[in-house]
DNA sequence: TCCATGGCTGTATGTTCATACAGTATCGCG
DNA sequence: CGCGATACTGTATGAACATACAGCCATGGA
């Protein structure tokens, strides 16, 4: 993890094995390394690997051709990570419901904070104030419910939308993010508003 | 490849390479292939490995230790892609260079088309106008070459930026996608344009 | 029927590789 | 100063590997 106490040398090489291992699928030989850092020895660089070892940069099979393992460096806490999408959504069926799901998209969850629970296709530009734009995926975390000036999934009258909400005291707004759209009023005390989640993030195909 | 014309135990070959460069960071060697199946002799995955590379499923280095590379680039089952994030690109460095990889996330490249090969950080607000904000990240294909009204990732002076290309025989603009910037008009003659890749697509986390 | 292809066993050879041992030189630290 | 760590050269050895050649058996065309 912390291998910051790296010398530059040793980062160097570290370096070297990633982007060696990523540009031809395999960790390079010892005589590989010497040969790209130009050492007339590949002990140089079974030290150098020795070194990396002792300070948890890498692992090694022993007796295993370019069997190096750069530790931890790449994927951050593996999410195999698929999100179902969600197109759209028939009225009265919550919105996870399996006839609402159009496909799978593989996307670790873990990359939005907090994690997204599922993607929802947006329809209309109600939000492109802020980037989100037609056809767009919003990324959401299920919730029930939020905070004033969170990006908010929320449904009115049967129908999922998304807003941003302004909530003052027992007033609540939901509010697009176009001039052309006016704000949605809402008294909490009839109940009529439904948070399904918070926008976490965007994700848009061209 | 449309290897699909494998036969059935071919597959099982890819299969278990796919699964076994995974596991353990580098391809498998003929004997342990071997192994994995039963056969009593390595020249049965040396076959296996030939009738692959002649359908085109792997290519192979010649004399190399675990020389085998997949050449299909979706994986299988839904595909567990996952792409380097480039932060900021260091003046003069390719851009997919190490020093400039912050970090890995877990997104199929596949969602994208063509596929994405990296995720760029966009600095600034220049493309504003089509929904790419500052601190969203671009999916980037990586092509040399690139049409007119294409979203481009391009190198001038070496500066990486991200601009709409208008090309007019020998006349090419970049052009931002907001009016607070002008666009940039460059002569194709004097080669001081470098396009290293196409926007497919934006993932933005909030 | 012959022949190509897939799917193996068995043997062999030369190269690639990991890795140990013996040195040399530099540098910072107590 | 001496010691350990870094950063190498040089040599060597055995195990790991890629790969060629010689066969065997089955299946499915031509």
């Amino acid at each position: 993890m912390d291998h910051d106490e790296l010398t530059p040398r040793q980062r160097q090489i570290l370096d070297f094995i990633v982007e060696r291992t990523r540009a031809s699928g395999a960790p390079p030989t010892r005589v590989e390394i010497a040969a790209a850092f130009g050492f007339r020895s590949a002990n140089a660089a079974e030290e150098h690997l020795r070194a990396l070892v002792r300070k948890g940069a890498i692992e090694m099979a022993p007796g295993r051709s370019r069997g190096i393992r750069v530790v931890s460096v790449a994927t951050p806490a593996g999410g195999t990570g698929v999100l179902p999408l969600i197109g759209q959504v028939a009225a009265g069926s919550p919105i996870l419901a399996v006839e609402n799901i159009e496909s799978e998209v593989a996307i670790d969850a873990a990359l939005f904070q907090p994690r997204a629970d599922y993607l929802l296709r947006v329809r209309g530009d109600s939000m492109s104030g802020i980037g989100v734009l037609d056809g767009d995926f919003l990324a959401v975390h299920r919730s029930a419910t939020a905070e004033s000036g969170q990006i908010v999934v929320a449904r009115i009258d049967d129908e999922v939308t998304v807003k941003r909400l302004q909530r003052d005291g027992e007033r609540v707004r939901l509010c697009a993010e176009n001039p052309a759209y006016a704000p949605i009023e809402i008294d909490l005390s009839r109940g009529e508003l439904a948070i399904e989640g918070l926008a976490v993030g965007v994700v848009r195909r061209w």
